[in-house]
DNA sequence: GCAATCGTGTATATCAAATGTATAGCAAAG
DNA sequence: CTTTGCTATACATTTGATATACACGATTGC
């Protein structure tokens, strides 16, 4: 009988050669020795030599077929249905599913599903980190809409039902408003752009979703100064007035009920030049649907189409 | 009865023949199979053919029809409306709604046309800034494919034709390598990604085609070890095994016509293990089709496919 | 306007088949 | 003598199918 391990051997025959014992093919075809037998058993789809004790003996080219069996089953295949076909067969239908695959636009669902683990781990640089991929993977608008704003509710729910602390909701904040500034400034904007304000007003210190609308504008070239939190109505109007902006848009999410924000809200537009749209946007935006002059945003995609409106150049 | 999977079936059944399990069929056309069978039930959207035990077989052809419908939905459409109509009105539909959404949202021309301009002023930081603009807008595929592949083809061609000097071209080149630099970093990969190895072999020194698909692959998840440009092949195989390389990529666009890279190429995949593919991409790479275990990669495309083909770790 | 209705995605329960994993007893290898 | 591998059986988990129900936004009707 010819040696095993026959270095002499040509390359052809050498890949027919049984070589290998269960354990060695099971983890380069990764699978386990289990899941080998009992695919040999059920569905026959290798059949190893066996040593002189009847151990199995797989050869490269066993393996080459395990392992694509194995991927073909991980990618949602039935072993039993893919069992029987010819190798060739097999491998026309991994570059099948590649293809399909690659040609698929990337799944926002794992980048939030990590973002959302990496804020309950309380875990700043490592929230900072997936969502700067994200940003960079699906691009700022899907990733403001289909990973960014799903996040910050989760957030807010586990908030509500007492699982997660403040501490964890303040490290999340802060980390997404870090990385909201950043890309706020890196987006930039020609000068020449229509020109936006943003603030919260007084009482109101929650940025995070004036952060993100300004985001948005930002990629949609409008040319956004944020003032700040907790601004009162004159500093507003005066910035507007300064800066000839074109919009002002406020975040408000205060839910103390107090009337505070109503009065600002009032005196701002009374301050303001009538040609200036005032929009407000967030979750205590709905309290000012009845004002005169003021437009409530809902979220994001009606925030996009208002602003667009709004815009005094017109692009195509 | 005909076996499924029969490769001597001409191409044209084949789009008909019913190969793919639900689970294959609704990932392919970014649906679940619970809709896929929902669908089904109530609208008669395709009607799979069954397994023996009554499981669904979709043939590529329903895929084609349900991914067609998956998207209209998605957009906005009724399924309940869209049901009942033929393959061509669907895609009718798709164009229309296409081109309605590019006029929305800034094209991906206009980020071209934008980054050309800024190559064409020698203008190295402006350039910088649109590209990364359009990085953060459109996500790094869409940004690889359609801003800058098209950019570094027109810059080429623009060389060729005389009509920007070495200087305008190289100021482009070194401005564009350092943004994929950042982006290649920014990225980052989790440790336990499969990893790849990319060099460019001996005599060949531009850089930027292999660091465009090291882009790619780090979106795709892969670890990336850019080893640098013009390296010998023991260099290349000696790093490839230190590193545990699951694949090994090489970026060849020389034209120089000489033998140099052949000879190297051929050492090169002698010095690797079998088990690692060697892929070859570039506009220099067609050159190297008939070698045996070495696969010549096309486009971007192509090479997401064949990375993820390669890939050990198998995700979904 | 406002309420009733419809359309549509999703969840539940139940069943059968497919498939991965554990157990036990024995033989052989290191 | 411990580990590995073999067979055979049993068990558990997952998947797919059907049928029904629910939730919520959109549409329709008054």
């Amino acid at each position: 009988m010819r040696p095993l391990y026959d270095n002499a051997m040509d390359s052809e025959n050498m890949h027919h050669e049984p070589r290998h014992p269960i354990r060695v093919a099971a983890s380069r075809a990764g699978l386990t020795p289990e899941v080998l037998r009992a695919w040999e058993r059920r569905y026959d789809v290798v059949s190893p030599a066996r040593g002189d004790t009847g151990q199995r003996l797989y050869s490269d080219g066993d393996i080459d077929r395990l392992s694509m069996l194995a991927r073909l089953s991980h990618g949602g295949r039935a072993v039993g249905r893919i069992a029987g076909i010819s190798n060739g067969e097999l491998e026309r239908l991994l570059t099948e599913d590649a293809d399909a695959h690659a040609a698929r636009s990337p799944s926002t669902e794992t980048h939030r599903d990590r973002a959302i683990a990496a804020a309950r781990d309380l875990d700043g640089p490592a929230l900072y980190a997936v969502l700067s991929r994200s940003v960079l993977s699906l691009g700022v608008l899907q990733f403001l809409e289909q990973v960014l704003v799903p996040v910050i509710e989760e957030l807010g729910q586990e908030w509500h039902a007492g699982r997660v602390g403040i501490a964890r909701e303040h490290t999340a904040s802060v980390t997404i408003e870090q990385l909201l500034a950043w890309l706020i400034r890196e987006l930039g904007t020609a000068p020449g752009a229509p020109r936006m304000l943003m603030a919260t007003p007084s009482g109101e210190r929650h940025a995070l979703g004036s952060m993100i609308a300004a985001a948005a504008a930002v990629h949609d070239e409008w040319l956004v100064t944020w003032l700040g939190v907790d601004l009162p109505a004159e500093q507003i109007a005066a910035a507007a007035e300064r800066d000839g902006a074109h919009a002002v848009t406020l975040g408000v999410v205060a839910t103390c009920g107090c009337e505070a924000p109503r009065a600002e809200v009032e005196e701002l537009r009374r301050l303001l030049p009538v040609r200036v749209p005032l929009l407000i946007g967030g979750s205590g935006a709905s309290a000012f649907s009845e004002l005169p002059g003021v437009t409530v945003i809902r979220d994001l995609q009606h925030w996009r189409a208002q602003i667009r409106r709004h815009s005094p150049t017109i692009r195509s």
